[in-house]
DNA sequence: CTGTATCCCGTCAGATACTG
DNA sequence: CAGTATCTGACGGGATACAG
């Protein structure tokens, strides 16, 4: 139970440290899917590949913001999840698709949730940030 | 579409610049929240608030691996963009109680999602990274 | 076009020590 | 108990230059 599920609350009320909401045992892989999914560029790319594959220079305009270097690393990264596939054609102006997995189209599934609150609450976070800014 | 909804294949399949998936508007803010969610902690804390209040010392135990300074800054970041709640009781053992906002709970259900969608595909990941790895 | 390599700086994040 | 301060190493990430 914890975060996954659950729902009697007698036993979770009763004392706080019986369930410890993440086990600990959790931790170390979410711990690791964020490190590999919750940095700045991956779910971006994800998201841009929502609608289809796209080229290297795509994304890169695509994303806007992003550097050679770090659509590079990150593209390596995802693929090495598994989570994009890189198809290059050998033609004479190369060129190179990226689209995602059936692994990831789970994950794009979160990640437009993700999206979907971000903007939706944004502003609200916003207020709230600049709230407490002042405020100090 | 792009993101948000969507559904119809058949225009984003006809071309696939017109959408761009994201429209760089969104970008800033999808930015802004990664910014602030997506970092190492955030996400850890938030689920771990997902059975009620706790305590500083608890959280401390129930993230195991964060360190004071982590803890303590990623409280403050959370607490100024209104997902958390800081509770002070000026008792002689200074108590303090952090809980989770209306505003989170939302985003709560989403990491709720993600950490499921994590603890199912986690050895698939790591076999495609290891894979990914051996045969590079 | 599609990358990789290098330099370089800023921030992240842990360890440790100290305060209210 | 609940933090804050400081020091330090590691990594993230941009700019630029270069290569297939």
């Amino acid at each position: 139970m914890c975060v996954m599920e659950h729902a009697g609350g007698s036993a979770a009320a009763a004392s706080r440290g019986p369930c410890a909401a993440i086990p600990a045992d959790q931790m170390a892989f979410i711990r690791q899917i964020l490190d590999g999914v919750g940095d700045k560029w991956s779910m971006l790319i994800i998201a841009a590949l929502a609608d289809g594959a796209l080229r290297y220079t795509d994304l890169q305009h695509d994303v806007s913001g992003i550097s050679q270097r770090m659509l590079s690393h990150t593209l390596r990264q995802l693929q090495q999840d598994g989570l994009i596939t890189r198809t290059a054609y050998a033609e004479v102006p190369p060129r190179v698709e990226y689209t995602l997995t059936p692994l990831s189209r789970g994950l794009l599934d979160i990640v437009k949730q993700l999206i979907g609150w971000a903007s939706d609450h944004h502003d609200e976070i916003r207020a709230h940030r600049d709230h407490a800014t002042a405020g100090s």
